[in-house]
DNA sequence: CTCCATCGTTTACACATGTAAACGACTACG
DNA sequence: CGTAGTCGTTTACATGTGTAAACGATGGAG
């Protein structure tokens, strides 16, 4: 190999604690860190305190933007929800199932975790992407 | 003893790099640490003490057995790939699909994720489903 | 203008994880 | 029999993560 000197930017992994964060934000945005409390502390049993921190924390892995408001900020993601899910789908699909989607469905059908709903809509996506 | 209680078992996570031993032990087993260096190391970079610390934190997890085999030990998966990949799957598609797997499918899709193959073989079992 | 409520920031601490060296036991070769 | 190589185990240490208190700045109420 040649350079590993500098990486532009290590994507910084989202923890878990911090995706739950993240999501309250993709619902809406922006919003202040009470905002953000008061939609997930009683889920989570946390308090103000910590969601700073894990708001902190996203801004310094640049998920987050922020914006002044007066004498506080509010919080904007500053990824898509997509690009997110997008990574973290590839991610588990190659370490399980070598890249490959098929055997990840496959074993979802098996574990019955497939609705009818389910099918019908999958059934529905095929006929579109192959047309 | 009466652990009235006490949860049954935490089921005590497999990190991500424990998890490339499993894939070891998993396509062939029992294999002593050195077996296991052997395939995985030099992919990963690691040297054999790393693998016979993961294997070690493996084996306090109830996540491998071991038998003796004169001065060693061999290891072998005490559980089920298929369960651990089960686990792992709808963990993901509940954190981020709302434990539905047909938006986890669009989503896969739209990424170009899905081969020509891929959906071919999940027509097949789609088919297999309904019938 | 002063004081308090409220911000964001700093510091804290325990546990998990990645990575590995050090150590003590045991077996097999000479 | 001794000793070298090989085991598993113990210890180590940095970083990430979950969770939160302490602290210092500051804007708004009186």
């Amino acid at each position: 190999m040649a350079d590993a000197s500098e990486k532009p930017d290590t994507p910084d992994r989202i923890s878990e604690a911090e995706h739950a964060v993240m999501e309250v934000l993709w619902r809406e945005a922006p919003q202040s860190a009470q905002d953000v409390c008061a939609q997930v502390c009683e889920a989570k049993g946390w308090s103000l305190p910590t969601v700073k921190t894990l708001l902190a924390r996203l801004v310094t892995k640049q998920a987050l933007t922020t914006e002044r408001d007066g004498k506080r900020f509010l919080y904007s993601p500053a990824m898509a929800r997509a690009d997110y899910v997008g990574t973290e789908s590839r991610r588990l699909v190659d370490r399980l199932f070598g890249g490959r989607a098929a055997p990840l469905f496959a074993h979802l059908a098996q574990a019955e975790a497939l609705s009818d709903k389910d099918i019908a809509e999958i059934e529905a996506l095929l006929k579109e992407l192959k047309s």
